[in-house]
DNA sequence: TATTGTTATACTCTATAACTATA
DNA sequence: TATAGTTATAGAGTATAACAATA
């Protein structure tokens, strides 16, 4: 009952806590480009999936939903489908120069407003890169099923 | 590029996709009673909010859609509305028997699958315990302001 | 026969606004 | 006039199934 015990479902609360309170700070600091979107330019920038369904495992986002998803992006003209020579069902995701501009810009907000939010919950600077490191790291673990899929990438 | 650096968007990528998993454990461990339900029966169970609005501030669930679950929960005989003398706009929400009963048997086996996730994510018993509590002091902090209306609790 | 991506459909979740009863 | 809760409606997000092209 008391304001520093914590019951079973505690951890579950405090992570989703934090991922709204992330959402409200990304669309207050990055305009015109919205979570996913961002989410989608990065993963492809940084990780270079193979093709659609690797950049939805990543990310969590059902084939259906990123194919709406990247329809957008392409009418946005931030990224293209390009075919792969070796199997003619599947297409790698590029940037296009608008899509890397978009994504620098981006980045460089969600740099500052990430910062702040580990300063909050307790991380100096290195702190925090050592936290980004270690959820990272545990997360690409064999432990985690939600990321299973992930090997693909 | 490689496996160890960490790109701006990370730290959310890490908080979303640990939520993921959260959840997914949560769907296969605890039949019959849904993450959200669960959450209303613990933060009144060891909250005990003032009213309808606190206990949907802490969830960060908009209050209509608090009225909405909760009458799925009154139907299901887990939780009653009862009015309260000094404001007869507002309700303060109980447990009844059986939704302390399904409380209880949906802790033991959150408990389980936390202490599990916990572990997965490299920390022991001791330090488990140490970062739900920290997480949770620290989502409570005024520099987060998702939970700026928390203070009513 | 299985897989990649797309499309169509429906369902869930959530938000907006309007309404009531109180304050 | 403002607030707690409810209701109605619409919108976004997401999942399921069926389809085409390819493996």
């Amino acid at each position: 009952m008391s304001e520093d015990t914590h019951a079973p479902g505690d951890f579950g609360w405090a992570v989703a806590t934090i991922l709204r309170e992330y959402q409200l700070r990304f669309e207050e600091a990055v305009d015109c480009l919205g979570i996913r979107p961002f989410q989608v330019l990065s993963t492809v920038a940084h990780r270079d999936p193979a093709n659609q369904q690797a950049l939805g495992f990543h990310l969590g986002i059902d084939r259906t939903v990123l194919t709406y998803l990247l329809d957008r992006l392409v009418a946005d003209g931030l990224v293209e489908r390009v075919p792969i020579p070796t199997d003619r069902r599947a297409r790698r995701i590029i940037l296009t120069d608008a899509g890397r501009d978009a994504l620098t810009r981006a980045e460089s907000r969600v740099a500052a407003f990430e910062a702040d939010m580990l300063a909050s919950l307790g991380a100096d600077a290195a702190q925090a890169a050592a936290l980004v490191q270690e959820l990272a790291a545990a997360v690409r673990r064999p432990g985690l099923r939600a990321c299973e899929a992930m090997e693909e990438l």
